[in-house]
DNA sequence: ATGGGGGCCTGCCGGC
DNA sequence: TGCCGGCAGGCCCCCA
């Protein structure tokens, strides 16, 4: 279920089990997620110690003091389960292997980082810390929504004469790293915009508009995600991922969100993608 | 070059 | 209860 601000969250709740800390066991149960694992990937990460963790788009990235990066992708059903430590005032025991337990990081500490993913749509690689841009997959995105480099004079010229639709455009990660289906969503209803509209046809004003609205969404989910994992306390570990309530996603018939609009929510189908929006009050 | 659709996988949910 | 179709928050690849 990862976009940015999901991705965010497992990250932070990795920081205190991974950085300056070292992998004692790296166990790898098949060959491959989405793509097959580097060589050798268990004996290139046991032993070595963790320097930074890092979030790229929807990528984790760990810096290990090998001079190599372990860059980790949920895809669409990954998740991460820690157990072992003691994280927020609560201790996790280990639990028994469970399907789809793909990678297991056993670190000197005694922690447990237990990667799952039952659509194996995820991905693993290791990757030159020096040369991340050798990865294509880091090379071709597009800025961070939160970051200096997105800002109205770039999403004016990254959306001007696009023929797409404004909601295919946002899902583009080389126009714009981090988003999926949900947050595009949500921001353009904040925005009164309608997915079908074509990304070049959007008004300059209300492109300019869109850039806050974006950084609130996500920030906002973030800082959901990061209060519930402060909370946290499941008993298996698992890293979860907040609940949310979002004003369009998945809420097909229901009474539009917005004060004083008598609109209901509509759901269609663009690029075989479920798109949710308020006929009425996006345009 | 650019945009749309198919495909990768498994699990879950609703309808019959 | 069981089966089946449809759907899922990502992303690459191919084709027009």
């Amino acid at each position: 279920m990862p976009e940015l601000p999901e991705v965010e969250t497992v990250r932070r709740g990795l920081e205190p089990v991974f950085v300056k800390q070292t992998f004692e066991k790296v166990t790898v149960n098949r060959p491959d997620l989405r793509w097959p694992f580097p060589d050798n990937m268990a004996d290139r990460i046991a032993g070595t110690t963790v320097n930074a963790l890092r979030r790229r788009s929807k990528y984790i990235l760990a810096d290990l003091d090998s001079g190599e990066t372990l860059l980790i992708h949920l895809g669409m059903s990954g998740r991460i389960q820690i157990t072992g430590a003691t994280l927020g005032g609560f201790y996790h025991d280990h639990v028994a292997a469970q399907k789809h337990d793909h990678v297991i990081f056993d670190m000197t500490s005694g922690a447990r980082i237990v990667f799952n993913d039952p659509r194996r749509f995820g991905a693993m690689d290791l990757i030159s810390t020096a040369d991340q841009n050798a990865q294509l997959l880091l090379r071709k995105l597009g800025p961070e929504p939160l970051g200096n480099t997105f800002h109205a004079d770039y999403l004016v010229e990254a959306l001007a004469g696009k023929k797409t639709p404004i909601k295919s455009a946002l899902l583009d990660q080389r126009i714009i790293a981090g988003l999926g289906n949900i947050y595009v969503c949500e921001a353009l209803f904040r925005a009164g915009i309608s997915p079908e509209k074509l990304a070049g046809k959007v008004s300059k004003a209300r492109v300019i508009a869109l850039v806050p609205i974006i950084r609130n969404v996500l920030e906002e989910a973030i800082e959901s995600g990061g209060s519930s994992l402060r909370d946290y306390r499941q008993a298996d570990g698992e890293l979860g991922y907040f609940q949310h309530s979002f004003q369009v996603y998945d809420r097909e018939g229901k009474e539009c969100a917005k004060a004083g609009c008598s609109g209901s929510v509509k759901r269609i189908v663009q690029s075989g993608r479920s798109s949710f929006f308020c006929p009425k009050c996006q345009r």
